[in-house]
RNA sequence: GGAUCCGUAGCGAAAUUGGUUAUCGCGCCUCCCUGUCACGGAGGAGACUGCCGGUUCGAGUCCGGUCGGGUCCGCCA
């Protein structure tokens, strides 16, 4: 008989049917056993004598007849007839998947990945996620954009600096992409507009709850704008109709966070980082170190203020300091043309406008004291003409950690890699 | 890299100012139970308290070292 799928049981009423799923609990009363099944599209109880041989964390085959019984939990259940261990679980699972709140610590969750993510709540990150990643796809296509993949491995640095990987190539040396940077810029010269959802290594020793050393970075760039606010505005609806997408698929999985997902705005404030400075320390009493552009606290109290003022999760902070942006970013002034964007006062995305005229980028490196060698295919391409240009990177597992409000980042990678840990 | 905290059964936690046999919940094993859904009931196994050394009549607890980890900062998405 065909596998039915257990979304499917209420279809299938007083019918003969065959689900196949993993058993997360057995509860045995004597003569009667209920069996607690799951496939990836929901969870079945299952009715059963009491002499079965199947136990928690088996893979089963169950055939029997779908009732409508309002004693079940979702109102349908199966008299299991017949019950087919398929693959069976040889060793004890390291804790209790039938609890509503899984309750690991950090390591125990990451270091057992494969089973703490068989947990639903656990799961949903990650089915989030998935929806994220779509809704990207999708909404970057509508704007305009086409999908490229830039490689990863690369004969130098973009950015400058030492938090790259060095990995050794044939006879070369190589290091792991940081960013898609430069290939995203130079492609706005022939695509106008061009987007990548991709990893990105940073070798930086952080010990933070924001930071994992590969993480996958929603890119975007794109042409012919007038100015950066162009930028924000598209990121703007982008990221709108992004949690419109997670809000209206993710409902069952948001639940389970208790979270609800406020709308975003038509337009989220665009607020400069000197002004933000002044309000922080006026209606917070913070000052924002002068040493750095904004800390994580200073951060918070932006996000603070856009809850409590704006009534937004979002918010632009503009006009970063010239010292604090790479030597491609549009300069104003002492200023730049570069913006954040904070999402419960967690920065989720950089952007700006971005150099496109040789003589400027040139002028730049030099003021930042970035030596044009190695670069060169990427300072070249603006001898042949690239027009203004702007784009983002958005941090995709910050988005998630920020959405439901998890404690750490790592719970929004599948596999997180941290100074610590490179296993599992 | 700096600061700070932690390490106790498979998992999550508890142990008065140092004091006898290290406690509880979940899970696991055995038995009972025909409507459970965090099933319930009875019983049981499972820990040289990360490791090494020291102080003390006595150390899970204090000290030193070591290994492992968390958090915050720096940096960033």
């Amino acid at each position: 008989m065909e596998r039915l799928l257990i979304k499917e049981i209420s279809n299938h009423e007083n019918e003969n049917v065959v689900i196949k799923g993993r058993i997360f609990n057995i509860r045995k009363l004597g003569n009667i056993v209920f069996l607690i099944i799951r496939d990836y599209t929901g969870v079945i109880q299952v009715v059963a004598s009491k002499d079965i041989e199947a136990n928690s964390g088996d893979i089963v085959s169950v055939e029997g007849l779908i009732k409508k019984d309002e004693r079940a939990k979702g109102g349908y259940e199966m008299k299991g007839n017949k019950i087919e261990i398929i693959t069976k679980n040889i060793e004890t699972l390291p804790f209790d998947l039938e609890k509503d709140d899984i309750n690991l610590n950090l390591n125990t969750l990451l270091d057992y990945r494969t089973i703490s993510l068989r947990h639903p709540r656990v799961q949903a990150i990650f089915r989030l996620y998935d929806i994220l990643l779509k809704s990207y796809e999708n909404v970057m296509r509508d704007e305009g954009f086409i999908e490229i993949k830039t490689p990863k491995i690369l004969g130098s640095a973009s950015e400058g600096g030492a938090n790259f990987f060095k990995v050794d190539y044939f006879e070369k040396k190589a290091v792991l992409a940081q960013s898609p940077q430069f290939y995203k810029q130079i492609m706005v010269g022939v695509f106008e507009n061009v987007f990548e959802i991709g990893s990105v290594f940073r070798a930086e020793p952080h010990y933070t709850t924001r930071h994992v050393n590969e993480y996958i970075s929603l890119d975007a760039e794109m042409g012919y704008i007038d100015d950066f606010y162009d930028i924000t505005k598209k990121l703007n609806r982008i990221v709108k109709k992004i949690m419109e997408d997670i809000k209206r698929e993710g409902g069952e999985y948001l639940k389970l966070y208790n979270i609800e997902i406020d709308d975003v705005l038509e337009e989220i404030p665009c607020i400069k980082l000197s002004e933000m400075r002044k309000i922080i320390k006026e209606k917070y009493d913070y000052e924002i170190p002068k040493e750095t552009d904004i800390d994580p606290k200073g951060e918070e109290l932006a996000g603070k203020y856009a809850k409590e003022v704006i009534n937004s999760d979002f918010i632009f902070l503009t006009h970063y300091p010239f010292e604090y942006r790479p030597f491609y970013t549009m300069p104003d002034g002492e200023e730049t043309c570069g913006f954040d964007l904070l999402y419960k006062g967690l920065e989720i995305a950089t952007g700006g406008q971005r150099i496109n005229e040789y003589d400027d980028l040139i002028n730049n490196m030099k003021k930042k004291g970035v030596p044009v060698e190695g670069m060169e295919f990427y300072v070249n391409s603006f001898k042949h003409a690239i027009p203004p240009h702007g784009g983002w990177g958005m941090g995709s597992e910050r988005i998630i950690k920020q959405l439901l409000n998890l404690d750490s980042i790592k719970e929004a990678v599948l596999f997180p890699r941290d100074v610590k840990r490179i296993i599992p």
